[in-house]
DNA sequence: AAAAAAACATGACAAAAATCATATTTAAGA
DNA sequence: TCTTAAATATGATTTTTGTCATGTTTTTTT
């Protein structure tokens, strides 16, 4: 449903959210750590987003990685999708080409349903919307 | 979430609620390609279902692989926790060791619910409501 | 008892995903 | 303009997952 790459993308993202800014640019040997993944695997997941346009980054001396104001209005979905396409999310739960609302698979009652509503959920949700929670202290950024 | 290999299990052991019982076994060269996966392969799922008592089998002539009446009974999610164990199942949507209610991950709110729920539903379904639904055109199992 | 037909066990091979390394390009500052 | 410090590009390596092959054991039939 999500790869390794695409979870420790969200991380990283979500880290820049709350770190960064235009003025505060962040480089990548110090977000490797605080998000606890390899960095020269996170560097390539970085650059990736960057030339997609979900993050922003600026190279050379006092260069680095951030966002703008309109990367954090961005869907937390289109960070999934820059890394992983959009079929991962998106197959069913037994991976069955065929299987829809007419000629359901035998998980497709059980699976449809709360895969549709994460999508939709994933799909609302912004960057920013995200980061205000982990900087008010509703949710966490851990290893 | 779930490996392609629990997957093709899952496919097999419908395949074999719907088709086999005591008097009835299937090989695996007649249920490899119904269900349109590699006969090596699901061979060998097969053989771990079978260890693990969640499918029944014999071998020598006649033999083959089919479900008990006691086999059907068992939850769908036993299937599953016999391929991939029950971490990929059960845990949160970004991998994160400690994620839980008192300290949430960034989507924890989003994801734990709906993954709640899907669990309970694959923990309540059994195999044999499952090939019911099947057996009566409610669902489809195909390639 | 022997032969045949099935599952079972084991391990080799291939493909994909994850991880690491190295050289190149760019921007800022001296 | 030169040096430095950063991202960028590319690709090599490792690990995991998926796939295939081959020989062994068990059960039934003759």
């Amino acid at each position: 449903m999500l790869s390794n790459s695409a979870k420790y993308a969200l991380k990283a993202v979500l880290y820049l959210a709350v770190h960064s800014n235009e003025q505060n640019k962040i480089m990548i040997k110090d977000m490797a750590e605080p998000i606890n993944v390899p960095q020269a695997y996170i560097a390539k997941l970085m650059q990736e987003l960057a030339k997609k346009q979900i993050i922003s980054s600026t190279r050379g001396i006092n260069g680095g990685f951030y966002l703008t104001e309109l990367n954090t209005k961005q869907p937390i979905m289109d960070v999934i999708f820059a890394i992983d396409g959009s079929y991962k999310m998106n197959s069913c739960l037994l991976s069955l080409e065929n299987c829809n609302e007419q000629v359901p698979c035998p998980l497709h009652h059980i699976a449809y349903p709360m895969r549709a509503q994460l999508i939709q959920s994933l799909n609302s949700k912004s960057i920013e919307e995200l980061a205000e929670e982990i900087k008010s202290g509703i949710t966490f950024l851990p290893l």
